[in-house]
Order: structure tokens, then C-alpha cells, then sequence
DNA sequence: TATTGTTATACTCTATAACTATA
DNA sequence: TATAGTTATAGAGTATAACAATA
């Protein structure tokens, strides 16, 4: 569970020890993405939705599949960010059901901006480590997403 | 910034890759805290706050230090947890001024159910990946904390 | 009937500002 | 004066339940 990088947490053996690390590591990531966000007067998840529909244009329920939110949860947070000029919704020609949304200019460009902001924020993280603590966790990563598939 | 695995981010080289595979990885921790969370009805800042006292009795500055939050933020929080009788506040004997918080009985037990559903979870996600490749995360980890220091 | 999206409602989390009590 | 903590208030994020429109 997350807490001090000093506490064993359960049985014996070096499990905890990776459970630990990477509890650790999740916290300090997101701490990253809250400032960043939060410099911009953004929350994580406004964030997380323009990183999301820099490449594409989906319907609210493809939204709330990505997120892992219910369709309530995510007609609030398009209206709040519709309201910022972020998105626009838009209807779909094939089902008069759907809503696409779709980012905004004025949004492309500061989703560029925060792309940067992110990684020059990580790349300090990550600065102390060594080149092959670093390629090993792309491989981790890659490894991990074959077997739950993308997450956000 | 959060998003597919596929999107490549901004100039050439490495590092757009590292940083997408850091934040992937987050995502994925912080759902499965949520899941281990939601199975108790715990929010993830309840479940953190649970790490945090387990071995520890601070006050409450001290633990909007840690979760970095402001103090009328941690003083909600920790009347929601007061409430659901998972922590008692007590008066500190050196300084009448501070209000020390400490788990009860049963928030013992149920943190330490939780840090094993949650080493269960994460198990599960790094199963697939090779023991040297968790190894480097345990150090990244480690060099990342000596130089920015335990965030919670 | 099943699916898409919205609204009403309620709760948690968070911050800012103003306050009290103690040091 | 400075620090610890609380309260009032406001807004974001989330879920459940009930609903309308379309398939």
C-alpha cells in the first residue's frame, strides 16, 4: 500500500519491495501531472481527456470506456470542459444516438504545451537513473500494456 | 501526457518513449488502487492515508505535508475517516495546539487486508515482465526517492 | 428491447478565505 | 507575531437511478 519506501509492508522475499517501488512511483508521477495540470488551472482528468483526444474524436461512451467512468461521470466532464473551450460535440452522420467530441484549436495547442511541460517534469524524475534501469522500464511498460491493454 | 501507448509524443529520439511508458504505468497502478479501494468503499486518498498512519501517529500538518495537501483539506478528510471510525484524533501533551490522528484497531486490520489485495493487484500487472527487468524498477525507484524524497 | 446520452441527486476531495486558540 | 487547526463556501469529479431518443 502506498506509504513510506521504508516500511516492509507484508510476508518476506522482494515482492513488497516491487509493489512498493511502483506504488512509490505512481504517486510521484501523478504528483508531476498535478502540477503540471494545475499551473494551466487544469485537473488530471481535463488533462488526461485533451492527451486522449489529440489523436482522436470519440463518441462520450468510447470516452467513459477509456477513463473507466460511467457515462454520467463523463457527460459532466465534457460539459466543464466544453464550457472552457476545450471540446466541441459534435453528432455523428451514421447514429443519431451518438456525440463525438473533438478537441479545439485553442486545445490542440495547449495539449502540445503540456506534453512538453510533462516530459521535461518526468525526465528530471528520471535523470538520476542509469540508461538501462530506464530501458527496462519502456520494457515493463510495453510488457504490461500487452497483457491489460492501454489504460489512458 | 496520458495517452495511447501508439501516440509518440513530440521530437525523436528515446525519451518521448520512457516518459509515455512512466505515465502508462501510473495509470495503471492508481487503477488498481482504485479497484482495491472501491472493494472496501474507500476512496484512494482514504486508502492512502490508511498507508500512512500505519506506522506513524502524526499530526495533521504533518500529514498535509506528506499528501501534500492543504490543512482545511486533510481536516475534511480526516472527519470523513473519524466518522467512519477508521482514526481518533488525540491532543498532543507538549504543544495544546496540535491534534495528533492514529489508526484504530480495525483500520489496522483492514490496511493490512489492503496492502495485500493491492500486492495482489500489482503482482498480477508485473507477472509478465522479467525478474531483472522488476529489479531495475526497484532501483529506479530507490535513486528516484534519494533525490526527491518520499511523497506518501 | 437494447443502447446512447443526459439530468437529478448525493458524496468525496480540494482550495481559498476568515477565524480561534495557543505559542 | 507566527503556527495549528477549523469552518464556510465553492467547484471538480464520481456514482446511482431515472429518463428520453434512437436503433
Amino acid at each position: 500500500m502506498p506509504s513510506e519506501p521504508s516500511e516492509t509492508t507484508s510476508g518476506v522475499g522482494e515482492t513488497p519491495l516491487v509493489v512498493d517501488a511502483l506504488v512509490q512511483l505512481s504517486f510521484a508521477v501523478q504528483l508531476v501531472l498535478t502540477r503540471v495540470a494545475s499551473v494551466h488551472d487544469l485537473s488530471v482528468t481535463q488533462l488526461r481527456l485533451l492527451g486522449i483526444l489529440r489523436d482522436r474524436t470519440p463518441s462520450m461512451a468510447a470516452i467513459a470506456d477509456v477513463l473507466e467512468l460511467d457515462r454520467s461521470s463523463v457527460s459532466g466532464l465534457i460539459d466543464r470542459a466544453e464550457r472552457r473551450g476545450l471540446v466541441v460535440r459534435r453528432g455523428s452522420p451514421t447514429d443519431a444516438r451518438v456525440t463525438l467530441v473533438e478537441l479545439t484549436a485553442a486545445a490542440h495547442t495547449l495539449a502540445a504545451e503540456l506534453v512538453e511541460e510533462v516530459s521535461l517534469g518526468l525526465d528530471a524524475l528520471l535523470r538520476p537513473s542509469s540508461e538501462a534501469d530506464r530501458a527496462a522500464l519502456v520494457r515493463l511498460a510495453a510488457t504490461l500494456f500487452a497483457a491489460v491493454g492501454p489504460g489512458a
